[in-house]
DNA sequence: AAAAGTAATGAACAGTGTTAACTTTTTAAA
DNA sequence: TTTAAAAAGTTAACACTGTTCATTACTTTT
């Protein structure tokens, strides 16, 4: 069955090239500016091509969204090899925001946009956000080997570690959304966003901390 | 000039009109659905006669925006009162959660879009975010006046302030964008946001407790 | 060679924000 | 009161959007 194993990859290339030209589009110009049609130039084919490899837009976008947990969660991986949990959780947070900052738009299409989340909860199998799951599970666990180690006395993993990635969500979507910007030029007249969100992050780093 | 008055008036009547017709298809059908004719044929008047009482799109949203910073600031009215510092400040940021719960979309409106900041940023005046900025100005004076009573020893005011307005608004933003309840269905198998922000809160409120 | 199946497309639908040109209404001056 | 000017509102159009349906071009099977 050659042949037929040779169409296959052939349309699993045409998949992918759909993917990367949405991709490449969406980085340079945000999503809004990633038309289907504009996605169709770029590959050379017609815009009603798209629909016979993905069901609609929002199923592009979540095979994005996918993608991104795929980098995010290699970027978590030589975390695993940290001995300290502490120090563990510590870097987590770092890399997180590091992500962000260095993947803005892959940010917001993985953690900000609705739409992605939407696609989730209609083509529902119920249990389909692994990516998410893993992550959120990567935390959580960094948070009990915490506890045994002496940090959160007498607190709740589960709330412990939606508190943390509510904290540095909140940092991460201040920035991607350009609030923390506007916020900081009116407020403290300065620009060093960054900067800012370091030295919060420390602020919480010493909150955890304090938890012993 | 009792007649220029009446007409100035009733052009004011319009626009308020218009406003209110935006308000009314934002809270109800969302963003993407609040089209210019649909707000056009609410009011029943044709679409071009929205753009001699607004610029385009993001000035109407950008009203909306000022007016949701309006409704907060009502909200934060009632904590002046509260004596202790510490206490005023957890109520701020119960309050500020209740509003994210209580006015999704609205809250979507002025800490998740961009479109308003950006509007912002092209109609530069450069210094013009002033509902944000005595939003958060109250928050940094809460803070400030927490230190003058023992908490937050050592630490810097902006940074605090800063670390508190990430956190509840990491809760808020997972919240109105879906993320927080495909997490917990996956991870938790529960429904139960509220209560889980709740949580999230209290572990935050120790935090910042465990500095005095 | 004819039939069946698949891949790709052109044209169209119903909608979007926005602008330019035109008409109607209102106001002010002669 | 008539007339000219200014303001308010509308119609038609442009250049887009996501998406669907009928049709063509090509490949494989009978």
């Amino acid at each position: 069955m050659g042949i037929q194993e040779r169409k296959t990859r052939h349309k699993e290339d045409l998949r992918k090239r759909i993917l990367e030209a949405a991709k490449k589009l969406f980085l340079t110009a945000g999503y809004d500016a990633t038309s289907i049609r504009k996605i169709a130039k770029e590959i050379e084919f017609s815009p009603t091509t798209i629909y016979l490899y993905y069901k609609d837009k929002r199923d592009i976008i979540y095979a994005l969204h996918r993608e991104g947990f795929q980098v995010l969660r290699q970027n978590f991986q030589p975390l695993m090899q940290v001995e300290s949990p502490f120090e563990r959780l510590k870097a987590l947070g770092r890399c997180y925001i590091r992500f962000a900052f260095t993947h803005p738009d892959l940010y917001e299409l993985m953690f900000v946009m609705k739409d992605p989340m939407e696609y989730l909860e209609v083509n529902c199998v119920e249990t389909e956000w692994e990516e998410g799951e893993r992550v959120f599970d990567f935390l959580l666990q960094t948070v009990r080997d915490c506890q045994q180690v002496g940090y959160f006395k007498g607190l709740d993993p589960n709330h412990v570690a939606m508190e943390a990635w509510a904290s540095v969500h909140g940092m991460c979507a201040l920035y991607v959304s350009g609030h923390l910007k506007s916020m900081m030029q009116v407020v403290f007249e300065s620009d060093d966003q960054e900067g800012m969100i370091e030295n919060a992050f420390r602020v919480l780093a010493r909150y955890l901390e304090s938890t012993k």
